[in-house]
DNA sequence: GTATGGATTGTC
DNA sequence: ACAATCCATACT
């Protein structure tokens, strides 16, 4: 599989973000592999967005890297308990990122049940096994991606984003989840998904 | 040093 | 509907 081309990030957020569904992204540590499919992202951008966790071009330590050149991990913590995965868009000094909100696994299934359940992929059930990494902290936890993952690039050989052969779906479109206090922002409809995907309560809600 | 709350998730 | 859980951030 051919990771994306430099090319593909130089675009606008919310162009990225649809262009990011269908596509596979790669994390490799300890010679493991795991791979899943994007199907579901949201887009932040910084100069207009009271959701964006760098509104006004606020620069902090966790931030900074959604000032530099797009194509790299924005990771951060959340809720004491989760890690969520962006990928950073626009040139250097503008901030903004796409978050990945859910996978399809395609490779390391018993990986992603250990990391997610510590318990063997015969051994969860068909809930766990749907829920697997169908929201942002779920497909961090599944395919171990955590603060390390900082700052990472993604065409590099340790966390990467490739193209795939899978085009033929619809994009939807809706609100952000979750950014209730971000005033006019939370209505942006900056949310796309692949229809049709089977998935928890929470990403098939419209 | 102290306080506050969150781009979530699992369970009730 | 709500608790879990703790870091990042903004204050004093």
């Amino acid at each position: 599989m051919k990771k994306l081309d430099k090319s593909f990030y130089n675009d606008t957020t919310l162009n990225i973000a649809q262009k990011l569904l269908g596509k596979v992204l790669v994390h490799r540590y300890d010679d493991k592999e795991l791979v899943g499919r994007i199907v579901e992202v949201e887009a932040y951008i910084g100069a207009i967005d009271k959701a964006a966790h760098c509104y006004n071009n606020k620069r902090t330590k966790r931030t900074e890297v959604m000032f530099g050149p797009p194509g790299y991990a924005y990771v951060y913590f959340i809720y004491g308990m989760y890690y969520c995965l962006n990928v950073v868009t626009e040139k250097t000094g503008q901030c903004a990122a796409v978050l990945i909100r859910a996978i399809e696994p395609l490779k390391g299934l018993n990986d992603m049940a250990l990391n997610r359940y510590n318990k063997p992929i015969e051994d969860i059930n068909k809930r766990q096994k749907l829920n697997i990494a169908n929201g942002p902290g779920k497909l961090c936890m599944a395919l171990n991606i955590a603060k390390d993952d900082y700052g990472e690039s993604l065409r590099g050989d340790k966390l990467f984003i490739c193209e795939d052969g899978f085009k033929e779906f619809t994009i939807e479109q809706s609100k952000r989840i979750n950014i209730d206090y971000a005033e006019e922002a939370k209505d942006f409809m900056w949310r796309f998904l692949i229809k049709g995907i089977k998935d928890n309560k929470q990403t098939s809600k419209k």
